[in-house]
DNA sequence: GTTTTTGCAAAGTATTTGCAAATGG
DNA sequence: CCATTTGCAAATACTTTGCAAAAAC
């Protein structure tokens, strides 16, 4: 029933420049990269390439807040931080474990595809001290 | 050095709007429902104010997947859960705690100001065992 | 009275989509 | 060959913004 998948040599490169990258580009930053090697490729190439390898499982798509998608090829879970004030996207540098407190989770119906963490706030960069964020970090139980 | 702020009868009725929410609405279903009070409202005044009201730390935004973004006036920190193909978001049956395993978070430069936890997947409604999703839950360790 | 907020409309940003032509198997 | 994918351009979805008038204090 679902559609036979065609090799593309598009395709291709678009997953090697996001194995390329360690920092979480966005559509238009592979978008940019991959104009090199296919001047005449389309934004709209791109989107819908990252979107198939997202589905397949072959990436993963971080949704960030008020800034564009961002792309990581590493797939093993990760908590990400995103800056609220450049978009930036970093790996969270500690290892984090979920730990359900009660189980009533076994209630959900539906399916569970996937899980994610996000940490906000001002990167290196974009801190100052000058002006405060608004919001103080929550305590870590969820 | 911050703008004072004067009240706006616009501004409360978004705010009731919101507490009056158990279901994490959008901007849109907002500003439909505070027009009924206020027929001449416009969304760039429910968009303002949603805004304004999240960095003031009186409701929370959801940024979701390909989903308009929703709002929260439970401020208490939960994991919520967002439907890939409806973009419907519940909160997380489950009571979650997260367990630092090392500790190089202390090496972060910058601030933190809130985090976020989501499960993704088909909702009750969505779900439907003849299409499955691509991927499986990942393991808990983040 | 001065400053903030509003309504309106227009612009902006990110992403998706329709379609004929090109490509893949 | 036939199905999938592409490039292009237009459309969509959501959100932000400029500005004169209205409201708040």
């Amino acid at each position: 029933m679902s559609a036979q998948r065609k090799n593309s040599r598009q395709r291709n490169a678009i997953l090697e420049c996001v194995k390329k990258h360690e920092d979480h580009p966005t559509a238009d930053i592979i978008y940019q990269e991959v104009r090199e090697l296919f001047p005449h490729i389309s934004l709209g190439t791109v989107y819908r390439n990252l979107s198939l390898l997202t589905s397949l499982g072959s990436i993963r798509k971080i949704s960030c807040n008020n800034h564009a998608d961002r792309f990581d090829w590493h797939l093993e879970p990760h908590a990400h931080f995103i800056c609220s004030r450049c978009g930036k996207v970093s790996n969270f540098p500690s290892k984090i474990q979920l730990q359900y407190i009660n189980d009533s989770g076994d209630d959900f119906r539906g399916l569970i595809t996937d899980q994610s963490i996000f940490f906000y706030g001002y990167c290196e960069n974009c801190y100052n001290p000058d002006s405060p964020a608004d919001e103080s970090l929550p305590g870590a139980k969820i």
